[in-house]
DNA sequence: TATGAATGAGGATTCATTCAT
DNA sequence: GATGAATGAATCCTCATTCAT
């Protein structure tokens, strides 16, 4: 039977997002077809007009955002021309995406292991992709002498790693702006990467540091894994 | 019935075991205790015998790694003076501690929402306990003059993050050695929060960085967020 | 909406035999609609232009085979005036219509059971009546003596078994030609009824059983009671 | 939890005849484990402490009637010296082995369809044997000129697709005897191999034609492929 | 201590069927 | 005639847990 004033596409786009919600706070095994069909306003049947089985499902949310991402990467890192100015643009995009959309970032972390063989090549494959390209900038930096770090490769795993924090902990209605998220971790990256103080904040203008220094941020009180 | 030769204390020893490998590959949800008993040699049933329910296993787990941690870095980092040999003494710990038990570590970022409420505080007020401790001694490195970051809670995050991240990509037979891996660490995290290369470089001796631009690590090609 | 080009009664054929090959072959309960529907081009849904019920389907099937059985035995053995003659043209219609419609034939055995008491009743009412009409074929020889067998009922249950037995083993393009096929079934069933050899020999003419004997017949390894 | 006074070879074998009877009715398709469970006063679930899944239960019910069947060929048939006498102890313990056990046999010929592949060979191997060996029996008659039908393989389906047709309808408690349908039926089959009457009455004795020719027996009115 | 047998709740998935479009 | 979307009931199966033995 057909509910009157229902439509295909706006059932599908309820799925992703609830799908998404669950999946984040619960985990992929944790969330029943049940649960995520009540949350659509559907029966549990009716989903799978939509996905051919939970592992399509999982699979279709992590390879759509890390495609997202590579996307926003070419568009906005790749293009500029000095190493800092894209290291720059890398932090901004990561954490403007990781807290824009958190909860498909934490899927996308938590839950590879719940991938088949097969899925998992798939997204581990694009996620590489990601990690490659920072590993490139940071590369082309060290020959550069702009950065002073001994190995590419781990430099782009820590960096990645510390970004990626972020979206564990931070609150979109707490009491730091993502302008000032931004600016803390551009300076904490760059530092990290040994570039000469001189040089970036001449180039950052806008005064971040200082503001952040007076913010009264109130991140929650412990980097959880999870959400809550 | 008992088989004879075995003793509670071995089969103990060896559930736990089983189950943090179990746990961390494929998730605490996903981990059946008929699985777990086979591991073990026994029944399910007779896992009963060794604790309440599969939840308080999972508490008992995270617990113990935590407080483990946490005395670890009583011993090691907080009986130094200055906050630099603080931060090298943590750096070293917190790689040291997880590469050694990096299971145990992941199914402590991992499973946190597999807790109930009751034991998510008791195990999360361990985790915000330890990040307290890296905070005071940055909030102390800031006040000295000592680092030059914005934000001690922030960095704090960035610095965890950035350290656990190790150990999803390590490979204990790989070919980057934790002495290198803890020294490339030193110097990232020193350099984040500012410190002049000329300080630290002439306390860690050793020629670590040297030694760790020629090293030719292979860690794994992606890092995951999940064991395989 | 409806596709150009289509027509009502084609698509009605192409269910009808989509339906016998998947019955046949999977059986009625594990035939999908589904299925069923894209063997045929269209959607499940579509089916019920066709018919009421899968239930319906499946009676009408059974219904058809057995009515044109019927049909086909009226016209071919019905009106023969000896009971030997009668015999043979009746395990020569048999024997055909159970390699030219094999598949309807299998249902038509196996899957009474999936039909609603009702529609059971139905078909087996046509069932008894085709083994009636042997049965008094086969009296009718013992009275005359041209036949020497203990009881017709039995016996004529045992003529059907064997003979619809060929259906199950039946290649169509095995070695073993239709016409082989029948003249050793015609031997095999008149002996069973205890003609005298003397007397149906001569009547058969077109030397079949020398030419049976050499045949390379191959039929399939083993006689299974379903088709893979 | 364990319900006293239980013992799991008793419910084994409770499992292992509602299944039989449910198959055999229903069919294998249309039987839920839920029923099954039912009729041995369990919960479905339960039944997994005794199978791995429905598919291994119908593929052991399968295997052990044809082993069984081949068991009592060997004992009962092989050691006989004239190939009359084999061919009349073989319809003996056909027809009792398909009488006494016809449930099991019914679903040997009507489930093997509901068999995996690897299954479907591993039965379909077994019921190959037992063809095979009638039907070297048939060819050795014909070379002795004992017998005189023209082809021993399709002499040997016909005659096992004949006796086989017995199951489908005695009932055990009609008024035909088992001995009388045997004899009806040895009868019926020695005739069908051409053996000369005056040898095979002056074996068989006991007068069974005369009395069989007597009997009112009243099988069902339709041998239908199914139980009802 | 250990086991085998049981439970009851829940898992993902499939299915025949319906009906507005 | 055909479809896409939905239903509700059913499917097999798995699971943590219990308890008499």
């Amino acid at each position: 039977m057909r509910k009157a004033g229902t439509s295909g596409a706006i059932t599908r786009q309820a799925i992703r997002e609830a799908a998404i919600e669950l999946i984040a706070t619960h985990g992929f095994e944790s969330m029943s077809l049940r649960e995520l069909a009540a949350k659509c306003g559907i029966k549990a049947g009716s989903l799978y007009n939509y996905f051919g089985s939970k592992q399509d499902l999982l699979r279709d949310l992590l390879q759509d955002v890390m495609e997202e991402l590579l996307r926003e990467f070419d568009e906005q890192v790749r293009p500029l021309e000095g190493v800092i100015d894209q290291i720059r643009a890398f932090v901004r995009l990561h954490i403007l995406f990781h807290t824009r959309r958190r909860m498909e970032v934490i899927i996308g972390n938590t839950e590879l292991r719940s991938l088949t063989e097969e899925n998992y090549r798939l997204v581990a494959q694009l996620r590489g992709e990601y990690e490659s390209r920072l590993r490139k900038i940071i590369a082309r930096g060290i020959e550069l002498s702009a950065f002073r770090v001994p190995d590419a490769k781990v430099t782009s795993f820590m960096i990645i790693a510390a970004l990626t924090g972020v979206g564990y902990w931070y609150r979109p209605n707490g009491s730091l702006s993502q302008r000032k998220l931004i600016a803390i971790h551009e300076q904490l990256v760059l530092q990290a990467l040994g570039v000469d103080p001189a040089v970036y904040s001449s180039v950052g203008g806008e005064g971040e540091s200082e503001t952040a220094r007076e913010s009264r941020a109130e991140p929650a009180d412990e980097a959880a894994a999870s959400l809550r």
